[in-house]
DNA sequence: TTATGTGAAATAGTTCACAGCG
DNA sequence: CGCTGTGAACTATTTCACATAA
């Protein structure tokens, strides 16, 4: 009682309350009003438990015997997470990548707002991708400063990613979201997540050939 | 007695084992012959410890008070993996996230070679992406038979998603990852992985308000 | 002496089973 | 009754500490 909400929400839990928020918001789109862990599961591609653990860390949010209100646990999690209001993002590397990333409505939808797009080939700048004008990366710093972005999405070639990642840090951005290959190492009280596209690719194959190969295995199903 | 590596490695550590080969291949390239635990770690953003435990999984593959032997390693890991040999993919969907790892030299040069780019758009078709030309995706069934692809990469709009995996199982691909927004079943024996881009900004929007407003309590009441 | 390889301890995360409320 | 919420059991993963080998 003394201790309603604990401040810890594991990471992994976070995870899947993204995915929640994002079958949620289908949900209320499609007018349903209420869910079962169940169906909700199922939805979201977890065991049902495992979703009824994850809410229970936003305290009580369903009625027993009927389910979830499907409104109601949408906009808690979207308060949980943070994402009720807008955040202001900044994407350094206009190539392919960077170009699909801003042009990604998933984003502009689920309370993020590019502020800025920066690359530093001149024949980049001045392009308008996805609704904006990118600008020369020269300029990062004063678009930080201005709008008070506080993610950082780096697109850039591996080499420079570094660079990028101390200007943003050092420019007062304290969340990096970094999808080139390689380890960023930022200052403390910064975060960086790695995403690498070809370590999906290589852990699905690994997958595949585990069930392919294993001569020491039994055939399996199918 | 050349069956003494154990069938399982942890799912984590072969995630990881994809990120020690990309460092690895780095050095390589750039003339080192031996490397440490500590500081292939730390290139790699993980613990020493953690590292040689993964490596542990292949046998043993370092020489006591020297550290590894960079080529070998490398080699070592790409075996286990399953990448000394070139992989077929397909990719379903060439918007802007599509053309974009069409484009990502990143897989190719990683064992992973992309034989057929599908679109469902007349606008799409014939467009020379990544070097290769967009076919109508009602070719996907042959093109799958033909080249034998084992992968598939999605990047379709959630909408069709679903169908497309559905297709892509049903000629004969074993393993999917899809990037579209929703979450997708296959039959026993395909596997999915799912990488939703906006998660990961989520995660990282959240941990920032961790840090920002500490004291912020989630639920109104108590 | 150095740095690997590894059991054992600690931690994180998942699944189960059922009590309890509507 | 049905479905949530949750302790308890279980599994996976990380970290530690040190024996071991060059």
């Amino acid at each position: 009682m003394t201790n309603p909400r604990p401040r810890t929400i594991p990471e992994a839990t976070v995870a899947r309350l993204a995915v929640y928020l994002r079958v949620l918001t289908g949900l209320v789109d499609g007018g349903r009003s209420t869910v079962s862990s169940g169906e909700l599961a199922s939805a979201a591609g977890v065991n049902p438990a495992g979703l009824r653990k994850d809410l229970s860390h936003l305290g009580p949010c369903g009625v027993r015997g009927v389910g979830y209100e499907v409104r109601t646990l949408r906009d808690r999690i979207a308060r949980v997470l943070g994402v009720e209001r807008s955040r202001a993002c900044v994407l350094v590397g206009i190539g392919n990548l960077g170009a699909a990333l801003a042009d990604y409505a998933g984003f502009g939808t689920r309370g993020f707002e590019f502020v800025g797009l920066f690359d530093a080939a001149p024949s980049r700048v001045g392009q308008q991708v996805g609704g904006s004008v990118v600008r020369p990366v020269e300029e990062l710093e004063d678009v930080v400063a201005e709008t008070q972005a506080s993610i950082g999405v780096i697109t850039t070639p591996a080499e420079v990613a570094q660079s990028v990642c101390d200007r943003l840090a050092a420019a007062g951005v304290r969340s990096i979201l970094n999808f080139a290959p390689v380890t960023l190492t930022a200052p403390p009280g910064v975060d960086v997540r790695q995403v690498d596209l070809s370590v999906e690719l290589q852990v699905l194959a690994f997958l595949g050939s585990q069930r392919t190969l294993p001569e020491a295995v039994v055939g399996g199903m199918a």
